[in-house]
DNA sequence: CCCGATTGCTTCAAACCTAAAGCATTGGGA
DNA sequence: TCCCAATGCTTTAGGTTTGAAGCAATCGGG
């Protein structure tokens, strides 16, 4: 016997599958952006998430976006704003915000990464079967719907 | 006209449902490993690989088990080996390989995290309909597989 | 008006992570 | 036997990440 289960075995192999497929997809297109364009993810997410707005977002609006801490958004703002691609200024109404703009340098920058990062995953993607990519698509929507109603654990 | 398309829409948004799921799930179990156990998920996952193995494993079997770096795993198992976790011997036939043992007392520590941990991925997942999980999972294998058949993008 | 609480961001210590360089050991060919 | 390439791991520099502490600006009650 194997005594009784407090927890439902079939759920961590779920999760482990999960986390397993997005690890591998996430290292190769981390490799590609170190190997093709010397950058890294997360400042990929950035321009990402200032391309989206289509307006400069204070460092809390990125934040919150990205969920990363606050700390963190300031370190990553740091080496973007060194190398020209985003810029600084506090906001009029209220000097404790930090505005975040995109150059035309960083628009430019982020077209070309946004293109090579689509590519790769359209790549490793295009094997799965149309039907398992729509049920894998509309499932994870019920998971992430599911984690939504239950925010703590 | 939005032009023709280099790559296909749909697998970027399935892309980025796994990838939002995954770092929710990811975040919670984070944040119960630090408040309730004084642990992270990288020390987690190397008790676990230890713990799954049965015996003590070298630096490079880790490292190969978690995809991760070789040198990454240097500093997870010292800290490790500091909290008497783990030991570590050179293996006596090659004085090159660094072979990780458990000990007792990391042995009992990895059963509570466990526990904890398969109870909050539990907890999780349980709000998802059980057709949904068994899709999810035989999806998830189709894709891992596909990820496989193409190793490098 | 004033002062204490709140808010937005930065700094800090500790840990994680990688690629590249370095060190020690091993093994194979001349 | 000797040497040198290959192997296993560690170190290093640079960047990512968090939570907590700290600083500056703002806001609101008295």
């Amino acid at each position: 016997m194997t005594g009784a289960r407090t927890y439902d075995e079939g759920n961590v192999r779920l999760w482990l599958r999960l986390l397993g497929t997005t690890r591998v997809i996430e290292k190769r297109l981390q490799r590609g952006m170190a190997d093709k364009h010397s950058t890294t993810l997360p400042r990929f997410d950035v321009l990402a998430a200032l391309d989206r707005a289509g307006e400069p977002l204070a460092m809390g609006a990125l934040s919150r976006a990205l969920l990363v801490s606050n700390g963190n958004v300031t370190g990553i703002v740091r080496t973007l704003e060194r190398d020209g691609h985003v810029t600084l200024e506090p906001r009029a109404s209220d000097r404790r915000v930090s505005m975040v703009s995109l150059t035309a340098q960083g628009a430019a920058h982020f077209a070309d990464l946004a293109a090579a990062h689509h590519g790769w995953v359209d790549t490793m993607l295009s094997g799965l079967a149309p039907e398992t990519r729509a049920s894998l698509t509309a499932d994870l929507g019920e998971l992430k719907a599911v984690l939504s109603e239950r925010p703590s654990a």
